[in-house]
DNA sequence: CTCTTGTTTCAGTATCTTCTGAAACCGTCG
DNA sequence: CGACGGTTTCAGAAGATACTGAAACAAGAG
């Protein structure tokens, strides 16, 4: 079998979005998984990215679970066949809103919900009597809420995107790019 | 001394926020230095930070190096004093430019050029004979521009960002809510 | 029910990242 | 120049994360 350019091409993205997303915070093995998907034609079975990827299948099986819990991607059953394939969501925009929605949600919202515990315990403790502390607790607690709304803000917009379609959104930044200028 | 709300409170942000840079592939202690010079009213030099943190100078250096990197925290002189003192950038909306721009230039910037690379490489070498394969390089090809194409809107959007100043994120953000609905 | 095929879990292991502490370095002051 | 205060570097240690392989588990077919 002569090397074309095309699988070799193919296992260089690959490897190289996997590294990608090791420096995203997302498991190499994942974002390999994702981009195989993301550049099969087909479906694939979980053996085949086993095959593909040279892992086990505890791990394979870990990873693929996760992508599934992300819709990064999807089950496909076939007549002929009891095995479940897999096949990525490949519309570029889609998975931005995807990814996007996801990560709001697992991330941000959470470090929301610390900001305001954080917020309320300044003052639930008895006062200090010591004016420079008292200064100081009203600064800290006022970038608190700086970085709250801040946050609450990209809820927002990030909801307002997943609700938007791919046309609205290239719309969108059109308009933005307006504005801005 | 009393546990001050304030200083727990403070305590408690700091943990949580290294905690989310880290799922976001941002060095715990980076983002807790990140977090204490936030949520500081006056700078701070290495020293401080090793004592509120309770690491190491190495540790300390190595971080407060990467965050001026970064371009969220600044030095600062003072007369007094030979020491190098440090302060981040508490401006929310300047955080979250900088950031954006940062993360566009380290992490997207390079997997373009990736893209493009495994895009020529279909082609460069001999084609295979084999009809199905060629469909295959195909499809590949079509995704891969796809993906390239929307990585380098997303450079657009964040350079326009970046040249936005505040008033005009909340304008355009505003002008995006309707565009959208 | 039992066999077959396919999926999930998990304890232990390997790998990779981050951190420490000490030593090297640098610039300024006397 | 030498001493001092401060900063950076780096090899090895500690710690976190991801991966393996094998065993448990499920579900459909005979």
């Amino acid at each position: 079998m002569s090397p074309s350019g095309y699988r070799e091409s193919r296992e260089l993205f690959v490897r190289r979005w996997g590294e990608m997303g090791a420096t995203w915070g997302i498991s190499r093995t994942m974002a390999e998984i994702h981009a195989l998907l993301f550049t099969a034609t087909e479906p694939l079975c979980t053996d085949d990215i086993m095959a593909a990827l040279n892992i086990s299948r505890g791990n394979a099986s870990m990873n693929v679970r996760e992508l599934l819990n992300w819709g990064l991607i999807h089950r496909v059953h076939t007549r002929e066949d009891r095995r479940i394939y897999f096949q990525a969501e490949c519309d570029v925009w889609e998975m931005f809103r995807t990814i996007s929605r996801e990560r709001q949600r697992r991330e941000v919202e959470p470090i929301i919900e610390t900001i305001e515990r954080c917020r309320l315990m300044v003052d639930a403790q008895p006062r200090t009597h010591d004016a420079d502390e008292r200064r100081r607790a009203q600064i800290y607690t006022k970038r608190l809420e700086e970085m709250r709304d801040f946050l609450h803000m990209t809820n927002s917009a990030s909801a307002l995107l997943a609700r938007a379609g791919k046309g609205n959104l290239r719309r969108a930044l059109k308009l933005l790019s307006k504005a801005i200028r």
